[in-house]
DNA sequence: CCTGGAGTTGTCCTA
DNA sequence: TTAGGACAACTCCAG
């Protein structure tokens, strides 16, 4: 009746295939029990709402290809796994390793004290290369990105190579509560929307993959700056979520050679090596989502200004491009990386906010929403990370737009309003003609706002308060 | 320890 | 119209 078995702990490896964790327990012929714990205890931020959703969909997805095997808990894992080693029979505890600070410090005590009782296994599911394993000669951690991937990364020993094999779970009568007892759903609109843009699931991100690897990558390099092509892969939710991994990613785009030309994949492969750098980076910063990395920033004299705020998250500050690149992710949960830089430098830049409210607000929003990646992000669009753009590269969102949405398409789709505006006045609508705007029934100010702050004002302030801050630095 | 080259993604002005 | 340099200086990194 009690018979033995050995535990999977589904983190954030939410997939069969690749899976180390499960492919050891399946080779050594245990008898498989998977579970999921939701959290809220020990972490130092909880889920965002997009990232509630997207783990909501998964795990009845996930559930479904454990033919209704998977155990959900909630609350700590240290309780919960006491409960189990209670009442039933365990050998092993096994998982694949989460790399956030928290999680870390959780593990680590939760690691030591299960091994009193079972043995204990952690694997590497997510990572190409461990971050405690790419260092300078020294030892000490790299701070920029050409040198840690370059030298650091593809000098290193290859990643490992994608595994499957078919795996069998593991019949269990044990009981526990069911996906919406997480009451990750709020079942309002915005997520249904969410909902009907994505197909969550591994199954979906493979086919994703496939068809990036069959088209988008083929213009890759060009083609991933314009977010009205369908060039960069929008895997990323996938990515963060373990549907896919990185392995997988990296081996497939060494399989497009010739068709693909060698810079489109090395220009993909290295955007995996900018996740690397990031999760690099918040295993040896790991006050990286609330501290800046330049420590001379916690004099800069950040604006405070609630108007300006919501304008942004609303996508209404009266330009275009930004407000369309907010919308996205307001309709999509998710947003093309050039938006991401735009939107970003706007914010803290142009609207001299600080950057935390941007971290917190794609924190809510993004599907694909990672603690590094965001955080790294974030503080590197700030000019606070370690490997900052220069103080005075301030995207201009006229400019931008006008290179990288040369037809507005992008802006139309996401910015109505504006659809029937001629080409020539999509980047500066308050620009338009009187008697166009007449004759096609548009109002600047009432239909969509003016600007709520003046491009070459807003940036002269933002290179004025960013050379003070130098200044300061030099003096002390 | 010293040296020298380099640093994701830009903008603006000038010739 | 367009191409090139300035925008700061600093730190990082490897030889």
């Amino acid at each position: 009746m009690n018979k033995e078995f050995s535990i999977h702990w589904f983190r954030q490896d939410l997939r069969i295939n690749d899976n180390p964790s499960l492919n050891y327990l399946s080779t050594n012929g245990d008898n498989i029990v998977c579970i999921f714990i939701y959290d809220e205890i020990n972490c130092d931020r909880q889920l965002g709402s997009a990232g509630k959703v997207w783990l909501h969909e998964s795990l009845n997805y996930l559930n479904e290809q454990l033919d209704n095997k998977l155990l959900i808990f909630k609350g700590d894992p240290q309780k919960i796994f006491d409960e189990i080693f209670n009442n039933f029979n365990v050998k092993k505890v096994c998982w694949n390793r989460c790399y956030e600070p928290w999680r870390i410090k959780r593990d680590f005590k939760l690691k030591s004290n299960l091994k009193k009782k079972v043995n204990v296994k952690t694997f590497n599911a997510s990572l190409l290369w461990e971050p405690w394993e790419i260092t300078k000669n020294d030892g000490s951690p790299y701070k920029i990105f050409t040198p840690f991937y370059r030298r650091g990364c593809l000098n290193y020993k290859l990643p490992r190579k994608p595994e499957s094999q078919k795996i069998s779970f593991f019949n269990h009568t044990m009981k526990s509560i069911n996906v919406k007892d997480l009451h990750l759903r709020k079942q309002i609109s915005w997520e249904e929307k969410l909902i009907h843009k994505w197909k969550i699931g591994e199954s979906h991100a493979y086919n994703i993959m496939k068809s990036f690897f069959s088209e988008g990558i083929k213009d890759y390099s060009e083609g991933r700056n314009f977010p009205n092509k369908k060039n960069v892969s929008r895997l990323s939710p996938y990515l963060h979520w373990g549907q896919i991994s990185a392995n997988q990613l990296w081996y497939e785009a060494e399989k497009v050679r010739p068709d693909v030309s060698e810079e489109n994949i090395d220009i993909f492969k290295s955007e995996l090596g900018w996740r690397e750098f990031f999760y690099n980076l918040m295993y040896h910063f790991p006050e990286i989502q609330s501290k800046n990395l330049q420590t001379k920033f916690e004099n800069f004299p950040w604006d405070e200004n609630n108007n300006y705020l919501e304008c942004w998250r609303r996508g209404k500050t009266g330009y275009p491009i930004v407000d369309a690149g907010m919308r996205e992710l307001w309709e999509t949960g998710y947003m093309h990386n050039r938006l991401r830089m735009i939107t970003g430098s706007f914010l803290v830049k142009n609207l001299l906010l600080h950057w935390h409210n941007g971290e917190h607000w794609f924190w809510d929003c993004l599907c694909d929403a990672d603690y590094a990646s965001n955080s790294a992000s974030w503080q590197w669009v700030a000019g606070t990370g370690t490997d900052a753009a220069p103080y005075f590269r301030i995207f201009n969102p006229i400019t931008q737009a006008k290179k990288f949405d040369p037809t507005g398409e992008y802006i139309k789709r996401f910015v109505p309003e504006l659809k029937n505006i001629p080409t020539k006045y999509i980047f500066e609508p308050w620009l338009c003609p009187i008697d166009v705007s007449d004759s096609i029934g548009f109002k600047i100010g009432i239909d969509y706002p003016y600007p709520i702050v003046d491009i070459k004002q807003s940036r002269e302030k933002a290179l004025n308060a960013f050379s003070s801050l130098k200044t300061v630095n030099y003096e002390k």
